[in-house]
DNA sequence: ATCATGCAATTGGTTGGACCATTGATCCAA
DNA sequence: TTGGATCAATGGTCCAACCAATTGCATGAT
């Protein structure tokens, strides 16, 4: 027999309660990211509690980038809050940049074949065409610097996940991608970093084009397959550095 | 020109601070998830701030599920902690619809198809043993039951996701079943939901434990779709119910 | 001796009040 | 108009006490 199930009872869970009033608030005041929220001290009084406790409660969603607090001016709303919401942060165990950045990358490998796969089969023209301008953009900013930019390149990614018709890619990738960055910070020492993955873009756009949902998921594991191998080039040459 | 990039300045950041010296505690002591850390109090004297800072630098690390507080016991160390993680925090916009827990699934389908294909490459005796326990411990449940139990389900998954060598597909996936389940209180009407899975998981072990990749993607995507397939057959029943 | 009961210490949770540090607006003088 | 000084508002920190849950020990009955 299992364990009856019935332990649903919970007497306390101040600051908890306190975030879910303050989520209703959000909501019934139709609070916009930037908005300024309510005093600590307001919030306090109203709510019957300690101003600790609601401190505690804006630390759990100053945690999950809910919030911004800056001292001497207010509390803000940094992001869209509402009940039906998953907040959940990732953590990845640092140490070691380049197994960090690979497993970024095998993350967006899955993501990225599937993303765009499914932008093949149900992406409309505007989409379409959004995704050439992006793609021509790039082209543009790579032969005019004769190297990478990875702002038009990032853009042309985005405009593919949007087209995806599931926003949950979008947000996925993107935080694969900010999570990448923040370990960019010292470029491991590889020149023309991203310099081969420059045809696969423009297959992939073709493959889009042209319905091919797998082809073009083919086209989209050579692209990551070409940033990988420039990854292990980089530590392979900061590994012979390191001996010499 | 770029903006010269010099804001570096951080005059204080207390909470910071706190939290640095104790992943250096955790690290120097050789702490393990499971055991115990030094008492709020203590934290407080040795480390010459408030407790009030103690307390709103480990509500951040419960947040970030590194740590549980037990009232009246103690706080525990919940996960393995090193000085240079890299949190971030990841929201995900849900609907209590159809299209929405179809979402989860195309995010799913794309990770765990990837995830098992990694865990076919780089599982070791030990973790490809741990799975099978899983395995059968859910046939049984399965047997017994007459039908598919979500919580061995998910811990046989959550095996194999640990052993593909990458934290981030428990993580994200994770967020997927929970995103899932969440909407999934009120079943949408499907009888025997998941059954048809069943079969897969077996089929799933043993291209693992064959080391064959590619065949055991081609076995996740396959439970994946029976999973789709049910919540098809579901919808399809709501709408014809809706119109009757 | 063994087990149950209950008291007491430990520990996280909450409260209220005070003060510090930063910010932004207001006011005043050059 | 401009520049600086002042001051109120607001988040950050501190302190001391008490509440609530847990744990362990001691006492006592069996």
């Amino acid at each position: 027999m299992s364990q009856l199930r019935l332990p649903p009872i919970q007497t306390t869970a101040r600051d908890d309660a306190v975030l879910e009033a303050l989520a209703g608030f959000v909501q019934q005041e139709a609070l916009q990211p930037g908005d300024k929220l309510p005093t600590e001290r307001i919030l306090a009084e109203r709510l019957k509690v300690s101003r600790n406790t609601v401190r505690e409660a804006l630390t759990r969603w100053e945690g999950l980038g809910l919030v911004e607090r800056l001292q001497g001016s207010g509390t803000f709303l940094k992001a869209a809050v509402s009940p039906h919401m998953l907040h959940m942060p990732l953590t990845l165990a640092g140490g070691n940049d380049f197994a960090s950045l690979m497993q970024t990358l095998e993350v967006r490998r899955a993501l990225e074949a599937e993303a765009v796969s499914l932008c093949a089969m149900r992406t409309g023209p505007q989409e379409l065409d959004l995704i050439r301008r992006k793609l021509e953009t790039m082209e543009e900013a790579f032969h005019s610097r004769a190297g990478m930019s990875s702002e038009e390149d990032w853009e042309f990614h985005q405009a593919i996940y949007r087209a995806s018709g599931n926003p949950l890619f979008e947000q996925l990738i993107a935080a694969m991608h900010e999570m990448f960055h923040r370990f960019w910070e010292h470029p491991l020492g590889v020149r023309n970093f991203g310099h081969a993955s420059f045809p696969y873009h423009r297959s992939i756009y073709e493959r889009i084009a042209a319905r091919d949902a797998e082809g073009a998921r083919a086209e989209a594991l050579k692209l990551i397959a070409t940033v990988e191998a420039d990854l292990r080039r980089g530590e392979a040459a900061r590994n012979q550095a390191r001996q010499a």
